[in-house]
RNA sequence: GGGGGCGUGGCGGAAUCGGUAUACGCGGCGGAUUCAAAAUCCGCUGGCCUCUGGCCUUGUGGGUUCGAGUCCCACCGCCCCUACCA
C-alpha cells in the first residue's frame, strides 16, 4: 500500500480491535475508574445520519485519552428501543415490532462499528429485549412499594379514531398531528408516578452538579419552587376554599376570586341566575386542550362570574367569585385570589369585566397608573390596616403570621412539577407487572413472576372496546395470582422508562438474577461525563435523577446523581437547495457557479432572492438554506458514505473540526476534503509514497519540536476542557512544519499517540509499522515539554498610540530599558514618533511596547 | 411574556488575564508537475488608498483604558427552550 487508504486501513484496525478484545472492560481493576457515556440512540428506520456520530466521537476521543492516562474506561451504547415509530411500522408493514426493530439495530450497528469507537460492546443493551425490561419492571415494583406509583383519574388527550391517549406535544390545535384527527380531554385512569415527592431534593441537588448552567436553569423553572401561603375564603351557606398566593401581603387588594372552570365547587356555588352561563362556559372550556386555551388567553382573557360571593378573611370583605380558565386546575389549589393592582393577568381580567382595581401599594418616586397597567414590585403598603407602610419583605410574614394565629392560612411552598403520566395505550412498551382482581384490587406481581413478556396479539391496534392492544391477547390477559382468577394491567410504560436507568445496566449487563450488582455498582458509581442533545435537558434528564434517587432510598446505588457531568452538543445542521416550483435537491446533485449569480422566486418566502447554485449539470438555479437534517428538506448525509469516500478518521476528525461541540453547525461536506487532505499529508510523512515502505526517521529541528509540543499542549487541555477543534488545527500546523521531512522517531511516535483519539486506525497503522506489537490504546499519554515551547528570542511587537507600527527581536534575558530602547530604534516606530513629546511608555514584558507620544 | 445562547472574511471557525484581529480549514485565483487528467506541490486571497507605507474593519451607537472581538451602558438582528404556575 503506497497511499494512504482508509478502505484497508480502518476495517482492519476494527476487526483488530474486535478479535483482541482491545476495549474490553470489567470491574476488577486497580485503576481509577472513568464512566463516559453518550445518549444511546433510537434505532429510526432511517439509520444514523452524521449529526449522530459528533457526540460519540467526543465521547469516544475522551474514553481514549482517559485510557492512556492509565484509567479503566467504562464507554458502552446500547439502543432505545422501544417506541412510538416501530409500532406504526408494525402497522403499516404489518410485521412484529420486535422484528423491524432489530433489523434497525442491526443497521445501526453496523454504521457504529464502521466508525472506529472504542464501545464496550459486549457491554451493548437493547430496552425491547426481555432480559433488559425484566428489570425495567422490576425497578416498577419498587417504586409501586415505595408507594410512589398509583392510579389516577387524570384529563388526558384523547384521540377516538387512534384509540389512544397522546402526549401533549402530539396535539396541536386540537388534533392529533400524525394524522389530523381530533383530539378531546378526557379523564381517564392512570398510572401517575410520585415524582413530586422528590421535587425539594431534585431541585436542592441541582447544585453539586457540573452541568451546563443553562440545563441546570431549565431544571429548576420546571421544578419551580415557590413559597407563599393558601388562604381560605367563606362562602355563605357552602363551606369555604382555598387559594394559594406567593403574595399575601396583597391580601387586603383582593377584589375577587377565581376558580379554574374544573374546581369542585362551582357547580354548588353557582347562583340560579348564572348557571346557564356558567355551565356553558366550563364545558367549553372542558373540551379545549391547554394549547388551545393558551392560544385563546394571548388574545384576551375569558370568564363568568358565578353569582357567589367570598368572604375575605383579613377585612370580611364580600367579593364577587368568578370561574375562568387562566386559573389552571393543576397548580395550587385551583383557586386564586385576584389582586389586580398588582398582578398583570388579574389587572388584564378586571379591566376587561370592570372590576375594580385597588392598590395596596405605594409606589416610591412614581406616578403610576393603575388603571393603566399593574405594579408587581416593590412598594410601602397601603389601604392595609395595621400593616400600613410595611414593605413586601416585611409584610409576608406578617400576614402570615396572622393568618396562621387565626385559622384563616397556612404557610406553603408549592412545585409546578407534577406527577409523571406514566401509561400508554400501546403495544410496544414494558408491560406493567400489575394485575387486576375481580373484586377491583390492583395488585403488584410479586418480583419471582418477571419477566412479564410481551404477548403476541393479532393486531398492533386497539380493541373494539377501546382497550391498548395487549387486551387483545386473550390467553395472556386471564390469569391467576394466589389461585385467584386476575386481569393483566394492559398499559404500557412510556419510552423514559427504559432510558430512566440504561447507565445502570452497563454497569452489569448479563446479570440474571438483579438489575446490577452491588459490586458494580459500587465500583462504577455514576457517569462521569455525559454527552447528549439538549433537547433532553428536562424530561429524561429529571426522570432519570428521580429513579436514581428512589434507588438510592432502597440502598441500590452508591451516589445520590447519576450524571456528575453533562455536556450539550450542538445540533448539526445541514444546507438544503429548493427550486422556486419548492422541489428540494440533495446538496450531491446542486453546485455552486461563482460569478454566475441569478434572481429567483423563494420557495420559502415567495420573494426574490439572488443565487449562484444550480442543480449540477442544469440551468436550474435552486436557493441555499440552513435547516435540520432530515427527510423533509432531502439533506441528509448518511455516514457510512462519507466513510466510502474519505474515511472514517476523516469524518470523526471532520465532526470535531467544525467548530465548537456545543454550538449549532452546518455540515459541508465539502470540508472533509481538508481533512482527507491532512491525513494524506500525515501519511506520506511517515510512509514513501513510491515503495510502501516506512520512511526512516530523521532529526526534528527545533521548530518541528515547538510544533509538536504546543499541539501536545493543545490536545492534552482540549480534551480536558472537551475543546476538540483547536488541536487538530495545531496537529496540521506540526505536519505543515515538517514540510515532507520524516521528523524524529520520538516526534513521530509522539504525534502519532495524540492523533490516535481522533484518527485511531490511522495512528494504529503507523504505531503498527514502527514495530510495535501491541494497540497503541493503552500507550502513556504524551508529556508537554515546557522547554521546547520557548523561542530563543521573544517577538515583542510595537505600538505607537495603541497602532501596530512594527516589531522587534530580544533576547529572553533583556532589560525593560534594552527593549523601549530597541523600540524606539525600529524605523518606522522612529517614524511615527519623531517630533512628538513621549508621554509615557507601557512595557508588556515578553509581548508588546505601547509608546504615547503626541 | 419568561429563560438560555449567539452575531468576527465568500463559508466553517481561531484569538489564555484587556495586548500582533482573521490561526487552521473550505471555497476562489494564479503557477509547477503531466501528452492530458486525477492526485500532489508552491504562491496569493477582509475592504479601500496617493501601495517599502497608510486608512478602515469583529451586528449598531456610546463609554472605560496607553490599548477593547474581549469589560460597562443602550440598541438592532438571529437561534433554541418554555409558556396564564397566582
Amino acid at each position: 500500500m503506497t497511499r494512504y487508504d482508509p478502505a484497508s486501513i480502518e476495517p482492519k484496525w476494527q476487526a483488530s480491535w474486535a478479535d483482541q478484545q482491545t476495549f474490553h472492560v470489567s470491574e476488577d481493576s486497580d485503576k481509577p475508574k472513568f464512566y463516559a457515556l453518550c445518549m444511546f440512540p433510537y434505532p429510526s428506520g432511517s439509520g444514523l445520519h452524521v449529526g449522530h456520530p459528533e457526540s460519540y466521537t467526543a465521547v469516544d476521543i475522551v474514553a481514549r485519552y482517559k485510557r492512556m492516562n492509565g484509567f479503566n474506561v467504562l464507554n458502552p451504547i446500547g439502543f432505545d428501543s422501544f417506541g412510538l415509530p416501530a409500532e406504526r411500522a408494525a402497522q403499516r408493514e404489518n410485521r412484529h415490532p420486535a422484528e423491524i426493530t432489530r433489523e434497525n439495530i442491526a443497521y445501526f450497528t453496523e454504521q457504529l462499528q464502521k466508525l472506529g469507537f472504542s464501545f464496550n460492546w459486549e457491554r451493548e443493551v437493547s430496552t425491547c429485549e426481555v432480559d433488559y425490561y425484566r428489570w425495567t419492571q422490576w425497578i416498577f415494583l419498587k417504586l409501586h412499594e415505595q408507594g410512589l406509583a398509583y392510579l389516577a383519574e387524570v384529563p388526558v388527550n384523547w384521540c377516538p379514531a387512534q384509540g389512544t391517549v397522546l402526549a401533549n406535544e402530539e396535539v396541536v390545535d386540537g388534533r392529533y398531528v400524525e394524522t389530523g384527527d381530533p383530539v378531546e380531554r378526557r379523564n381517564m385512569k392512570q398510572w401517575m408516578l410520585k415524582i413530586t415527592a422528590y421535587a425539594q431534593r431534585l431541585l436542592d441537588d441541582l447544585d453539586g452538579l457540573d452541568w451546563p448552567e443553562g440545563v441546570l436553569e431549565m431544571q429548576r423553572q420546571w421544578i419551580g419552587r415557590s413559597e407563599g401561603a393558601e388562604i381560605d375564603f367563606e362562602i355563605d351557606g357552602h363551606g369555604r376554599f382555598t387559594v394559594y398566593t406567593t403574595r399575601p401581603d396583597t391580601l387586603f387588594g383582593a377584589t375577587y376570586c377565581v376558580l379554574a372552570p374544573e374546581h369542585e365547587l362551582v357547580g354548588r356555588i353557582t347562583t340560579d341566575a348564572q348557571r346557564a352561563a356558567v355551565d356553558a362556559y366550563v364545558d367549553a372550556a372542558r373540551n379545549k386542550s391547554d394549547m388551545e386555551r393558551q392560544v385563546a388567553a394571548e388574545k384576551e382573557k375569558t370568564g363568568v362570574f358565578t353569582g357567589a360571593y367570598a368572604t375575605n378573611p383579613v377585612n370580611g370583605e364580600k367579593v364577587p367569585v368568578w370561574v375562568a380558565d387562566y386559573v389552571l386546575i393543576t397548580y395550587g389549589t385551583g383557586a386564586i385570589m385576584a389582586v389586580p393592582a398588582h398582578d398583570e393577568r388579574d389587572h388584564a381580567f378586571a379591566k376587561k369585566f370592570g372590576l375594580e382595581i385597588r392598590p395596596v401599594y405605594r409606589v416610591a418616586d412614581s406616578d403610576h397608573d393603575f388603571d393603566q397597567a399593574a405594579w408587581p414590585g416593590e412598594g410601602n403598603a397601603v389601604n392595609s390596616g395595621a400593616f400600613d407602610g410595611l414593605s413586601v419583605k416585611q409584610f409576608k410574614p406578617a400576614i402570615i403570621d396572622w393568618l396562621e394565629q387565626n385559622g384563616h392560612g397556612t404557610r406553603k411552598v408549592n412545585y409546578k412539577l407534577r406527577d409523571w403520566l406514566f401509561s400508554r395505550q400501546r403495544y410496544w412498551g414494558e408491560p406493567f407487572p400489575i394485575v387486576h382482581t375481580e373484586d377491583g384490587q390492583v395488585l403488584p406481581l410479586p418480583y419471582d413472576a418477571l419477566p412479564v413478556a410481551l404477548p403476541h396479539v393479532d393486531a398492533y391496534k386497539p380493541t373494539e372496546d377501546g382497550d391498548p392492544p395487549l387486551a387483545r391477547a386473550t390467553d395472556w390477559l386471564h390469569t391467576t395470582l394466589d389461585g385467584r382468577p386476575v386481569t393483566r394491567e394492559t398499559n404500557t410504560m412510556p419510552q423514559w422508562a427504559g432510558s430512566c436507568w440504561y447507565y445502570l445496566r452497563y454497569m452489569d449487563p448479563h446479570n440474571e438474577n438483579e438489575p446490577f450488582s452491588q459490586a458494580a455498582a459500587r465500583y462504577w458509581k455514576d457517569v462521569d461525563l455525559y454527552i447528549g442533545g439538549v433537547e433532553h435537558a428536562v424530561l429524561h434528564l429529571l426522570y432519570a435523577r428521580f429513579w436514581h434517587k428512589v434507588l438510592y432510598d432502597c440502598g441500590l446505588v452508591a451516589t445520590k446523581e447519576p450524571f456528575q457531568k453533562l455536556f450539550n452538543q450542538g445540533m448539526i445542521l445541514a444546507f438544503a437547495y429548493r427550486e422556486t416550483s419548492g422541489k428540494y435537491h440533495h446538496p450531491d446533485a446542486v453546485e455552486r457557479r461563482v460569478g454566475q449569480t441569478r434572481t429567483i422566486v423563494s420557495a420559502w418566502s415567495q420573494e426574490p432572492v439572488e443565487t449562484d447554485w444550480y442543480v449540477t449539470g442544469t440551468d436550474i438555479a435552486v436557493e441555499e438554506k440552513l435547516g435540520k437534517m432530515g427527510k423533509s428538506l432531502n439533506n441528509s448525509v448518511d455516514p457510512l458514505e462519507i466513510v466510502a469516500r474519505y474515511g472514517a478518521d476523516t469524518l470523526r476528525i471532520y465532526e470535531m473540526f467544525m467548530g465548537p461541540l456545543e454550538q449549532v453547525k452546518p455540515w459541508q461536506t465539502s470540508g472533509c476534503e481538508g481533512i482527507h487532505r491532512f491525513l494524506g499529508r500525515v501519511w506520506r510523512l511517515f510512509v514513501d509514497k513510491d515503495t510502501g515502505e516506512t520512511r526512516a526517521f530523521g532529526d526534528s529541528d527545533k521548530d518541528v519540536r515547538k510544533a509538536l509540543h504546543v499541539a501536545i499542549k493543545e490536545a492534552t487541555e482540549g480534551i480536558e476542557a472537551l475543546k476538540f477543534n483547536t488541536p487538530v488545527s495545531k496537529m496540521m500546523e506540526f505536519v505543515n512544519i515538517c514540510k515532507g521531512q520524516t521528523p524524529g522517531r520520538a516526534e513521530a511516535e509522539a504525534f502519532a499517540l495524540i492523533l490516535s483519539p481522533w484518527a485511531p486506525h490511522l495512528a494504529e497503522e503507523l504505531w503498527q509499522r514502527w514495530g510495535h506489537e501491541q494497540s497503541l490504546s493503552y500507550e502513556p499519554w504524551p508529556q508537554v515539554d515546557e522547554s521546547a515551547l520557548v523561542d530563543d528570542t521573544l517577538e515583542i511587537i510595537v505600538q505607537v498610540m495603541g497602532k501596530k507600527r512594527g516589531s522587534i527581536r530580544v533576547a529572553h534575558d533583556a532589560t525593560q530599558d534594552q527593549v523601549l530602547a530597541a523600540a524606539k530604534a525600529e524605523p518606522n516606530v522612529d517614524k511615527h514618533i519623531a517630533g512628538k513629546t513621549i508621554r509615557k511608555e507601557i512595557y508588556v514584558p515578553g509581548k508588546l511596547v505601547n509608546i504615547v507620544a503626541n
